[in-house]
DNA sequence: TAAGTGATCTCT
DNA sequence: GAGATCACTTAA
């Protein structure tokens, strides 16, 4: 870890899930393709998936073996399959023993959980490694999103989750383009 | 608006 | 084991 190094680190995650899902606003998923080319994608979109009382969460009713990682160790990987076909990416937030993620769910460049992970080459084997450079795939500090540029809205396709489903765990960047992606996700 | 798709979870 | 569910996308 150079001096110059963006990454962000493990102390960053392990913070109260709110702030950090405002905080992953602006900055940058990274990814090592095969050929070792590294690609910079900035985020627009995430949700909080937080603790064991939030019925929206895979960790509501306790752990099993998919949902492991979310009570494991912060700044790491939560990869899971959805409709036995779309692979969603999450990144662990809060101290060991407290189940809680924030779903990345769009990039500037790439609007959808499922179209991100699809377009980045993410699939289970990223499940519960660090997210880190040697594990080719890692996030680093972008730009600033100030609050005047964040829409906080309820989470997608959690409508079973009782009165959970309706905080606005949902965080975007209302820059033109993230309006349009927030419009084109908010249909269900 | 609905089909596709299969791992995971819950209940027998 | 069987049946239901699912943090989605695409085509129509």
């Amino acid at each position: 870890m150079t001096k110059n190094d963006l990454r962000l680190t493990e102390d960053f995650f392990d913070r109260p899930t709110l702030n950090v899902a405002r905080e992953l606003l602006g900055a940058r998923l990274t990814v090592r393709d095969s050929v070792g080319r590294i690609s910079r994608h900035a985020i627009v979109e995430v949700e909080a998936y937080d603790g064991p009382e939030d019925l929206a969460s895979h960790a509501s009713r306790g752990r099993t073996e998919r949902n492991a990682p979310m009570f494991g160790p912060p700044g790491h990987w939560y990869v899971y399959l959805c409709y036995g076909m779309h692979w969603m990416l999450n990144v662990v937030t809060g101290p060991v023993g407290y189940p809680a993620a924030v779903l990345i769910r769009g990039l500037e460049d790439v609007s959808g959980p499922a179209r991100l992970t699809r377009s980045l080459g993410i699939d289970r084997r990223f499940d519960s490694s660090s997210a880190n450079r040697r594990n080719g795939l890692w996030i680093e500090t972008g730009r600033i999103v100030s609050d005047v540029e964040v829409r906080r809205l309820p989470r997608i396709g959690v409508d079973y989750a009782g009165d959970w489903a309706a905080r606005p765990y949902r965080f975007i960047v209302s820059s033109p383009i993230a309006e349009k992606m927030g419009k084109k996700t908010q249909k269900v």
